[in-house]
RNA sequence: CGGGAUGUGGCUCAGCUUGGUAGAGCGCUCGGUUCGGGACCGAGAGGUCGUGGGUUCAAAUCCCGCCAUCCCGACCA
């Protein structure tokens, strides 16, 4: 199909100052360029040519998900809270489920994610291993009632989201999917010009233990990684860690309980023993599901990963304040030793060598110099409970690790039988057992990515996108009327005519206002028509990815250009 | 949910301390001059000052409630 578009017609309303609620350079730029409008926080309405990009990043998914044999379907938006009730997670969700009720009072919720929904498909219409494996996918709106929306389109509420759903007789099945989405994934991110790192993370809400995400590398990302030059990568939250320590005192001493009044933090303790932090010991409170109460031990100088917290002690959760007066525990001189009755002690891997710990003393006012452990008190688990950091030892090959930020752009999930077992959903096999479906799901956040896109293609004129997803790939500045918007249209149509996806920019206004536009719309190819150039039989034709102009002969500049192209799209074709 | 900030023409903001009849720049309309990096001159249009209440002769301005938006945090024991 030919697309061609002038800008005298185009809702393209771009904005000459930045708007006073955007941070961010995809925000802001997404805002002035009138590619969105704000709707409500966290919720926004695409305008034309926000519209076509996200389009682009959606073919560019579409295309890549076909490439593997998942078939695009479209389910509902809605769905009816029995789904949830039956998988657990109306209750598991917490209040980023938006809930609502129909006119008869029965709970619905907007769709945040939809493996209850498609299992439950599946599940009726799929009977035998014959039909297996199945793939499927679809990319729709999805909403999710973040506690802070922010940052515009990197998180909203309502989303744009690509999420696949396979269904398969057994883990070797799923592992040959798994892997060929991953590879899927990564092209998805190539073609979208991000740089990127597939990441050991964690798989939260979804379920599943084997899970990869993808980080689109930004300043501006809210998720920190860690990485190492053997190509090893984990977001900071999942990454296996060990934690290097180096403490002062080497050999055991006695046991020392220590007045510290008015003492409740590692930093206020380090200072007032004279001692780093990285030679205190700081304990963490928490509960199991059946009420038991768990200390956890890390160096005074990291920090409790919550998520490997749950790892040692399946759905662990911290103690809130209510918590701490019915414990009568007091918080900010807890410690392994001598901890209430029934109390599991788990304590970082990385503390197991050290000899003389300073921790609190369970008792508000005190804490303990040189507790030992084995002498002094017990550890009845020692785990990995930290967060990663830079510096860390690289669980592969024993490098030190470097840190980064990143965008999570997309996640892959081996589910195995979580929602299957859950709701019943079964097939029958060769054998005629009823067996569940061993499933994996697959996301990619399709309007964040375009958000992602702009965080690492754009400069002081604005966006700079990479062909593959601009608006258009080509515009035509006339730089006035009577020969030079002639020439201009011609230019135009001979674009369009070879394939062109080409913009004109036949309003009536001053250069300034067009060269501008261009600029923070983002236009990868720009031909300037001018008068002087005009007579010479020359017009300039500039890169916006590198901002550099060219002057090129009137008879060659349609090749020239096309060639341009051609050599663009080449590099993110499929 | 806690902390901080903001809400005044379409956009960016001033005015609020010290109540007294609503402003600027950009944008928009009309006329003219301009025309290679967001022009200039002239004439206009456009605002229940987020919202509800209170104080007052009088409230954009002071007080209280609510709503919305943005930023920081929500696990730093």
């Amino acid at each position: 199909m030919t697309v061609a578009l002038r800008m005298s017609n185009l809702y393209a309303p771009t904005l000459k100052e930045d708007p006073a609620e955007a941070e961010l350079a995809s925000h802001r730029l997404l805002l002035r360029a009138g590619m969105i409008r704000k709707t409500a926080a966290g919720i926004y309405t695409f305008l034309p040519l926000g519209w076509r990009v996200l389009n682009k990043v959606a073919d560019i998914v579409r295309e890549e998900m076909d490439a593997i044999g998942s078939q695009e379907m479209v389910m509902t938006v809605l769905q009816p809270a029995e789904l949830w009730t039956e998988s657990g997670r109306w209750d598991d969700y917490g209040p980023e489920l938006m809930r609502l009720k129909d006119r008869h009072a029965r709970d619905f919720c907007l769709g945040p994610t939809h493996e209850e929904l498609i299992t439950t498909l599946v599940d009726n219409d799929t009977r035998s291993y014959r039909e297996l494996p199945l793939s499927l996918y679809q990319i729709q709106v999805k909403f999710r009632d973040e506690v802070r929306p922010r940052f515009g389109l990197l998180r909203g509420r309502e989303f744009v989201m690509k999420d696949a759903y396979s269904f398969h007789v057994d883990q070797t099945s799923l592992q040959e999917h798994y892997d060929e989405m991953s590879r899927a994934y990564g092209r998805i991110c190539e073609r979208l010009a991000l740089e990127y790192r597939p990441v050991v993370a964690d798989s939260g809400q979804i379920g599943g233990k084997v899970t990869t995400e993808f980080m689109a590398l930004a300043e501006a990302g809210e998720a920190e990684l860690v990485y190492c030059e053997c190509g090893w990568a984990a977001n900071v939250e999942a990454a296996e860690t060990r934690v290097p320590r180096s403490p002062a005192v080497s050999e055991p001493v006695a046991l020392d309980k220590r007045p510290t009044p008015g003492l409740h933090t590692i930093a206020e303790l380090a200072e007032a023993w004279g001692i780093s932090e990285h030679d205190t010991v700081k304990t963490m409170a928490g509960k199991s599901p059946e009420g038991r109460l768990v200390f956890f031990c890390v160096p005074g100088d990291r920090e409790l990963n919550p998520v490997k917290a749950g790892w040692a002690v399946s759905g662990v959760e911290l103690l809130d304040e209510a918590d701490f007066k019915e414990f009568g525990i007091p918080k900010g001189s807890l410690g392994p030793v001598d901890p209430p009755a029934g109390t599991l002690v788990i304590a970082d891997a990385s503390l197991k060598g050290d000899v003389a710990w300073g921790v609190g003393a369970n008792e508000d006012g005190f804490h303990l110099y040189g507790a030992q452990p084995g002498r002094d008190f017990e550890v009845a688990q020692w785990a990995d409970l930290v967060f990663a950091q830079p510096g860390d030892e690289c669980p592969d090959c024993g490098g030190e690790l470097l840190g980064a930020r990143g965008i999570e752009v997309s996640q892959v999930f081996q589910l195995g039988t979580k929602y299957s077992e859950a709701m019943g959903a079964s097939f029958t096999d060769e054998n005629g057992d009823e067996r569940p479906f061993v499933m994996g799901c697959y996301g990619v956040g399709v309007s964040r990515s375009l958000a992602a896109v702009i965080e690492q293609h754009n400069d002081d004129g604005g966006i700079a996108w990479p062909i593959s997803v601009a608006p258009a790939e080509v515009a035509v500045l006339p730089l006035g009327d009577g020969e030079i918007a002639t020439a201009a249209e011609g230019l135009y149509n001979a674009l369009a005519d070879r394939g062109i996806e080409v913009v004109i920019d036949d309003r009536e206004e001053r250069p300034g206002v067009k060269f501008n536009d261009a600029d923070l719309i983002g236009w990868p190819f720009q031909i300037v028509v001018g008068k002087k150039g005009l007579a010479e039989g020359k017009l300039e034709v500039k890169d916006r990815a590198t901002n550099q102009k060219t002057s090129v002969d009137l008879d060659c500049v349609v090749e020239v250009v096309v060639d341009l192209v051609h050599g663009e799209r080449a590099k993110f074709a499929h």
